[in-house]
DNA sequence: GATAGTTTTTTACAAATGTAAAAAAATCAC
DNA sequence: GTGATTTTTTTACATTTGTAAAAAACTATC
């Protein structure tokens, strides 16, 4: 049983229809580091989930670049805009490393969540993940100054430290590699 | 029909039993202006929603208020820490205005969710605004600075600018009282 | 319309962060 | 290992934003 499909019934336990029908939709594809798993200004409304590797969401500011998330090893993502809304992607995705991607094209999703009402409640409590990460981050951008949120990125992205550049820290931080490395300095 | 029960089947059509057991559920409170609607650091998982009025969701940080969102009428709301992880509310929800507010108890909210596969779908489209919205405030927050939040800001609640005060509308972009006004002033 | 209270703007100065460029350190390829 | 490339740190200076306090403008009430 692939990650996709574990973690999926973790979150919510799928009726054996279920599992036999999301099964045979589930796709995978191998990202070399630095790809793009999807392209802003596009349409890409899959739910990905992240077998093994690691991706970042990115998006560039007037020549600054941004990240929003990173995602690690067993965890879903999509492009919000796209998955959400229809609308074309506001950032891409760029592995980080070589990564293999699982894959549930939307209408496969959409049907699943008509079809079976466990895997709608599947749904339910992964948006509430979306929505209440989203939410977390939000906070600590709000009301806490950057040497708070490095502290903060610490904590709950501490175990991703050698893995990711200082510049994409900085990028996720919302401040400048230099002013980050200032900040280490200071301790 | 109460606003409530309106927009949940504007979201996603229900079946005239949801529609009645979910009627029966409602319940609706009036608030004063200035008053609080839910208590930060206490559990409390109803699902609220805006009949009439204006509110805001508030947090404390070393003596400063920050404010995540504004919501209006025939806004639903939620405390997200309460609602999706059973813990204290990290803040307060204040209303701006006289309210009244009709909202609908968590244990209720999840007895329909498992009973009702269209309520179920309900909840999912509704946790997808709530994670959308987060995620549009998330961006402006990483890559706008505070000038352009702000024209983001009367962009998007422009229609509330006359209701909001210029303290609150700072607290909600991030930035000091002062500098709002000099930004206000340049322009 | 006068007074008191609140909200907004202005001022002056301090602190934090950004930009650009150079130096130092780490990593990679051969 | 050596040189080339990339990443991180440092430096100097400009800009933005914050804090505190005062002035001005606006509101509400009598």
């Amino acid at each position: 049983m692939n990650g996709f499909l574990k973690s999926v019934c973790e979150l919510s336990p799928l009726s054996e229809d279920a599992v036999n029908e999301l099964s045979e939709c589930l796709c995978s594809a191998d990202f070399k580091k630095g790809e793009t798993i999807h392209q802003e200004g596009k349409i890409c409304k899959h739910l990905f989930f992240v077998e093994s590797g690691l991706a970042k969401h990115q998006y560039f500011h007037e020549g600054s670049q941004f990240i929003f998330r990173f995602f690690e090893d067993n965890q879903f993502f999509i492009a919000t805009d796209c998955f959400f809304n229809n609308l074309p992607a506001h950032y891409s995705t760029i592995a980080l490393e070589d990564s293999e991607i699982s894959y549930l094209k939307y209408e496969d999703f959409e049907n699943l969540c008509s079809k079976y009402h466990c895997f709608e409640t599947f749904a339910r409590k992964f948006v509430s993940i979306v929505a209440y990460t989203a939410i977390s981050n939000l906070k600590g951008l709000l009301y806490l100054d950057a040497t708070a949120r490095y502290a903060k990125f610490l904590n709950e992205y501490g175990h991703l430290q050698q893995r990711i550049s200082l510049g994409d820290t900085a990028a996720f931080l919302g401040i400048s590699q230099v002013s980050l490395s200032r900040i280490r300095s200071r301790k």
